[in-house]
DNA sequence: ATAAAATATGAGCAAATATTCATATGAAAT
DNA sequence: ATTTCATATGAATATTTGCTCATATTTTAT
């Protein structure tokens, strides 16, 4: 049970139904898991990295296919590759001179196809 | 099977492994599906968002509800909720003046699931 | 009719982000 | 040793995005 004080400090509105404000703040998950949460999917929420994502579901790539799969510059997938690697959302095994990047998440696919649902059931 | 010639003109790099290249470039998603995909996944990406769509799930609430519970302006709160709504996330109904939202997918949940998976995974 | 309250919305601003460009790093080949 | 190639990375730029502020809209109450 909350006995937090509705906080009207940066609210510029009246509140109209207090239980649910209160009953719903105790229901929320912890800031933290809700920041984590979002950073997950703004990591999906571009084209770019959908498309890498995706085609090393097919195979594991090297940077420079990856480049010309995509039709970028070899650079700007470097940099969107690093921000995956962050995420550990893919891992790399290096042979030479060059780079393997594969997938390193086995729950990546479900959430993609969650997504998918999502578009195909509104059209 | 690809016919498609290998495009240089904006990758800078010689290509490796055309074989590779083709397969995966043949078994990707259409542009616009994956754009659409991405474009969900912006909509996840942003922790206002993600706490209005949690709220959501315990309960419908008003507008001037949720800006009291998240401490945000009213107007911050219309905004996002108006990107939800072009997202078909969330559905509306009036009551007088007041604006009950609601989630309007299924699938949200489980999408947020698989997210918090992966999360709990990497830690 | 007028005022008040809940919500929506457009313009402006600040912060975040994706790409480009130039260059650095590291490994193989000569 | 030097060159070449694959990749990484920092700085700069352009675009996107979330919020604020002011104001419009809509509905209820007086």
């Amino acid at each position: 049970m909350s006995e937090n004080k509705v906080d009207f400090e940066r609210c510029d509105c009246t509140v109209i139904h207090e239980d649910v404000v209160n009953a719903v703040r105790d229901s929320m998950p912890h800031e933290e898991s809700l920041y984590d949460l979002a950073e997950v999917f703004k990591v999906f929420g571009d084209t770019t990295r959908i498309k890498i994502l995706y085609a090393l579901f097919a195979s594991e790539m090297c940077v420079c296919d990856i480049a010309v799969l995509l039709n970028m510059t070899q650079s700007a997938i470097s940099h969107q590759l690093r921000v995956l690697k962050q995420a550990r959302l893919v891992k790399y095994r290096k042979e030479g001179k060059v780079v393997y990047y594969s997938l390193d998440d086995e729950h990546i696919k479900q959430i993609f196809d969650q997504g998918l649902i999502h578009i195909t059931e509104k059209k």
